[in-house]
DNA sequence: AATTATTATTCAATCGATTGAAATATTTAG
DNA sequence: CTAAATATTTCAATCGATTGAATAATAATT
């Protein structure tokens, strides 16, 4: 009753005067087991405040019912809307989530991956950090025989099973709403260059702009300044220009907000000496002043799809099924930053 | 090499020609095992792509390495910001974390409990759901002899370590320095009332308005709004008043906004027509217009110290030492929305 | 060379639950 | 009233690592 340890099924066993394993089959609801039993031992269970150990089942399992979950920031609602959708799903499916920040740095990254490949997690889900260029840390990860999965951020050099936006149409879009607000002299802030989402952004810009037969200045493409403080940097020295843009399309919010302090800070206000474009829809983009247009991802659909995927295509599969890519539509949200009317 | 399980120590043990238990003393640094011995058996595990499995372990070590927190929602900077200083220190000594949303309801709290007691965590870390009036969930877990630490949002009725804010302090100082602005009719939006943060921020608060000898209408207390839907429909009634609220104080950024959502919606300016004061700091206080002045409650060093706690106090104690309650220094941080001049 | 002290290595039990096979009890059929 | 069929219950191995005790091998001492 009040010994340091928990009770088990041994405790319950010797309660009963059964044995163990036979308590093992009344609570896991054996066809084995007769109803008064399987009742006896799970009053006695109550009784005692026995609790199954996971742990303990999952090693004998060889199945950890765990997985494992690594992002960039936990705090960024791109990203806590997609664990709380991976949450839902792994919930209904009684598996627990261990949640890794790589606070966007690679060698983070590679010891969270450690540390779940220790935990023994049945499989990864992933969200690149903007440091990472190799797809070193997750061979380790298949090496181990752990299944990957990437979401969002994806490394194209790397096959796994993927779940990112329709980055390149969405891009498309809103790059040609900024046209048609009259905005002509569009420039455009990167992430890394190795992921495949922005990339795909990239594209969706560059083609939208050609359409339109719109110049676009070699030093108005800037990649790899995906932070609030690198989008600022970026944007300083671009808007100081004797022909400056007059529109900036960016990949992510915190990147608009670097963008949006920079004109702050150079007496430029938005949206009418420059129009601004976010990507995400975080918390803050409706909140700031002018609301900042951007895109919704629908990330805790992404998110719920991406664990959706490995209950469905992988879990109780023995063999590694053909990799595949999942898109989430997105849709765009216009807001004051990109109207000039 | 292709088999489809990952390598263990028996592997190891057999490639190498020695007995398993040499192995697993060999990889832990045992000092029987001579220096050639051990980096043989560390180059082998290189090679065969060796990972401990820390569950085993565990699971005959007694203890789980691993913390369980539960926190109402990740994507609020107070919580994201106090998760990072708990995995800083947990990290440091080797322990991982699994991460619970109760997203403010009890139930969910109370399944979150359930997986971490299943999941045989070494100790909870909980900050409690809005919802939460009951303690019942948190006795389920020292039933279980698993420590419980609560921060931030505590239950007065359950005796655990607790770490919390100076709450009472900085809500005095905040309200103080609404008053030294200039507003004369201040009211209060509150949280749960069984929980002593909320107390005690009401408590602050009603000292300064008490001392600076202003009124205090019974109806400008207003507990158990939490949310920013809640807070707005908290503040509508009492704006609509003859003699309505100059300043409204708040316990949570959340709240201020829907004050704010209430504002605007009767056309009432902030700061000039009313002062709002916040409570956390969150990333979108500084980027709301007019800024939010709000109150930096450290979290990250609260969630670094509550982890502590765990390490410094409970670990490897054996009888559960006397609880105690840990204050962190909070600043108030004076914006745009509290500045009447 | 025999004895003791040291060092290296293995044995065997353990953590808590699961599971197929084996053993036992009970029911049904002939 | 057996034999066969069926339902209960237990055995024993297993998951992967740890650890104190036991044993084997080697070195040191006299």
């Amino acid at each position: 009753m009040n010994s340091r340890k928990r009770t088990t099924i041994y405790d319950l066993a010797k309660e009963l005067g059964i044995s163990p394993s036979y308590v093992s089959k009344a609570l896991s609801n054996h066809p084995s087991v007769g109803d008064p039993i399987r009742r006896r031992v799970k009053e006695k269970a109550e009784e005692l405040n026995y609790k199954h150990n996971s742990r303990a089942a999952n090693l004998r399992r060889g199945k950890s019912r765990t997985i494992g979950v690594v992002v960039p920031h936990i705090n960024q609602s791109f990203f806590s809307d997609a664990i709380s959708g991976i949450e839902e799903i792994c919930f209904a499916h009684n598996h627990s989530l261990v949640i890794c920040q790589s606070h966007e740095s690679y060698e983070k990254e590679g010891k969270a991956i450690e540390t779940l490949i220790h935990q023994n997690v049945d499989c990864i889900l992933i969200s690149n950090a903007e440091e990472t260029m190799s797809a070193d840390h997750l061979r380790q990860i298949t090496k181990n025989k752990i299944p990957v999965i990437q979401f969002d951020r994806c490394l194209d050099a790397f096959d796994s099973f993927k779940v990112v936006n329709d980055n390149r149409n969405v891009s498309y879009e809103a790059a040609s709403s900024l046209i048609r607000e009259g905005y002509r002299n569009i420039a455009f802030l990167g992430g890394p260059t190795g992921v495949k989402a922005f990339q795909d952004r990239k594209e969706g810009f560059i083609t939208a702009i050609a359409e339109a037969s719109l110049p676009i200045p070699y030093n108005f493409i800037v990649d790899n300044v995906l932070t609030r403080e690198r989008g600022k940097q970026a944007a300083l020295p671009l808007l100081r220009l004797p022909n400056r843009p007059d529109a900036i399309f960016t990949v992510s919010d915190h990147q608009s907000l670097g963008v949006m302090d920079a004109a702050a800070s150079l007496g430029i206000t938005i949206p009418s000496g420059l129009g601004v474009f976010g990507f995400a829809d975080e918390t803050f983009a409706q909140l700031v002043t002018p609301s900042l247009s951007t895109i919704d991802q629908h990330s805790m659909e992404l998110g719920r799809k991406a664990a959706e995927l490995y209950f469905q295509r992988i879990y109780e599969q023995d063999e590694m099924p053909e990799t595949e890519t999942i898109v989430i539509l997105s849709e765009i949200r216009i807001r004051q930053s990109s109207r000039r009317q």
